[in-house]
DNA sequence: GTCTATAAAGGGATAGAC
DNA sequence: GTCTATCCCTTTATAGAC
């Protein structure tokens, strides 16, 4: 059993905890390893590039972590499957997931991807293949669904597009309505494009 | 003429200008105060008490201004108004916006609110009530074309997100591609919601 | 590979001359 | 009310003992 591998993970977590609570800018490697509980020199060990290297590993961890909680959310859909109802359902689950984390910001990418946008190209590349590979597998669901490209592409990123946003409204009011009201929205899309689509 | 009054303008406008291109943790008092060709004692004169005080000033004029432009971008309907389409003419203006300014924040509250939703009350309900004003705005104008409450409400709410959401995939990735789709789903919600709520 | 001490720079905020 | 100098703290990053 090596010990190493347990404090790389250790920083890994609770940058992305801090990231997401506080952003990007305003967390200080020192209450990275204070609460991840190794010493100070060890982030430097693991990431000797220092704290942006270190916000791309949480950028790309977090993703594929997401990654894998869409294709949860959207598996494989039989003949009958009705995705419009699969979009708004995980919606609602997304708001109470929201409520459950006290408002904590439930997107570990969003807050960083604004602050570096226009400052870091490294992050913000980082940060756009994390979006794109959502996009990638919402579509593929979609387009399981008989939606066809391009329609479905466009149609996951608007989806996407309108999770983020929701979530931004809804952390600063601190209420779930506004992702509640997005769900029946992203299902008004999904029906729309598949309407303008299939001809059903 | 008193040149106070320009002092205190010129520091809030290169605070706005910072806070939307790095965010708000990562601008410095003393960059704004240089961008602003002012003296460093001058941020203080203003604003006593530093950077939160002059964070929140800069979350209410730019939500205000905002707000104008929202009124401009959707005046009062005339009998035969096509709320949808008005809606996906506003995104694609956008998405011109987007572009014009290489991809930096178009929306001046979206990244702060972001950031200090979870640190900072004071701030957190300033960049609420400013996300209010411009839902209620819009709320306004989907009730004069015949979209009644509270299903108007949840319509902007819904259209404000989806808006704020494309600017982060925009920003992000450097396209606008994400904005022009969220003007044809946003389009879509909005005669979705007018199908079910006048039967038309 | 773990951990501490410190460097070098920049942060927000303040005091006080003018 | 303008402006400068400075304080104190924290930041990122590094050096080097263990």
């Amino acid at each position: 059993m090596r010990t190493t591998g347990d404090t790389r993970a250790r920083i890994v977590t609770a940058a992305t905890e801090l990231f997401r609570r506080q952003g990007y800018a305003a967390t200080g490697m020192k209450q990275i390893v204070a609460e991840a509980g190794a010493p100070y020199g060890s982030v430097y060990h693991f990431f000797p590039a220092g704290k942006a290297e270190l916000g791309e590993e949480v950028i790309r961890v977090s993703g594929a972590a997401y990654l894998r909680l869409i294709a949860d959310l959207f598996p494989e859909p039989g003949p009958r499957a009705d995705p419009a109802l699969a979009t708004a359902e995980a919606f609602t689950a997304a708001a109470r997931t929201l409520r459950e984390l006290d408002y904590a910001d439930p997107c570990p990418v969003a807050t960083i991807a604004l602050e570096v946008a226009s400052t870091d190209e490294t992050l913000r590349t980082a940060a756009a293949e994390v979006f794109d590979s959502w996009i990638d597998g919402l579509a593929a669901y979609y387009t399981a669904c008989g939606i066809a490209e391009p329609a479905a592409r466009d149609l996951a990123t608007s989806v996407i597009g309108l999770l983020e946003g929701a979530f931004m409204l809804g952390r600063t009011s601190r209420s779930t309505r506004p992702v509640l009201a997005a769900a029946t929205a992203a299902a008004a899309v999904v029906r729309a494009t598949r309407t303008s689509v299939t001809g059903a």
